[in-house]
DNA sequence: CTATCTGCAAACGTTTTGCATCTGT
DNA sequence: ACAGATGCAAAACGTTTGCAGATAG
């Protein structure tokens, strides 16, 4: 455990160690709190400070990627491979989209800027809040 | 003025109608404050809750567009014509990306969702941020 | 006339910060 | 040993809410 994180070079502390593994294959894009939550079993003086400190490291390293999806509550995805979101505009879960599509855009459209990456979101409503109706 | 915005069935009162002056034709994807502060100049008494008030109306009637852009503010877009954004990761501007996109889903990556929309966010650097450094 | 809007201030939820103490490396 | 992390509490930030008084239709 500790050697698959080594490579960070971030202090591997026990808390940091527990969000890892929280975090690790974690598909459901879980929020600070839900991290907060969720670690807090393990060490009860956890604070957030400690869960957004963590995450601001793996984000610099490239660990971790925030979403942006939610407005209000930034949301994270251990999962940095290229991929896409599916958001339920209801109940907010956020599910991966694996397809790859073509959408460079040819310079006269960037209006003199550099461009880096993309992302696409696509809005629906998931199965249980559909049918709940 | 007034005649242009009746159907929008919301009282026209004189803030809502500097509101909407401020948003026609705006390209700058305003957040609240920005607008709070450009309608500020002629109601000295303007509120932030008839700001959000406002433009949860004008959300609710379809004619402005809320951005999940920016994490932790919230930005609005008056142009509610189908079109994507470029975000300078510096400086936060936004432009408009006139393109369209064949991004379309097909069932079996839809996890069951009824999709409703999309939208695409490319990421870089802009002119004044990139010559900057 | 009355349903709706305004403006103020207080409350809210999320994220950030300051700082004294502690700990990986 | 010491750069950097933890944990607490306070503050900051954007947004939402309650309500008394005002106003568009």
């Amino acid at each position: 455990m500790i050697d698959k994180y080594r490579d960070l070079q971030i202090k591997l502390t026990p808390q940091r160690l527990a969000i890892l593994g929280f975090l690790e294959n974690n598909r459901s894009h879980p929020s600070a709190e839900d991290i907060y939550r969720a670690v807090l079993k393990q060490f009860p003086t956890m604070s957030f400070a400690t869960v957004y400190n963590t995450l601001e490291a793996l984000k610099s390293k490239g660990n971790v990627q925030e979403l942006k999806i939610d407005p209000g509550k930034k949301r994270y995805d251990p999962d940095i491979s290229r991929h896409h979101h599916l958001i339920c505009m209801k109940c907010k879960n956020i599910v991966d989209i694996f397809k790859d599509f073509d959408i460079s855009l040819s310079e006269d459209l960037t209006s003199g800027f550099d461009i880096i990456g993309n992302s696409i979101e696509f809005y629906g409503i998931c199965r249980s809040c559909g049918s709940r109706k």
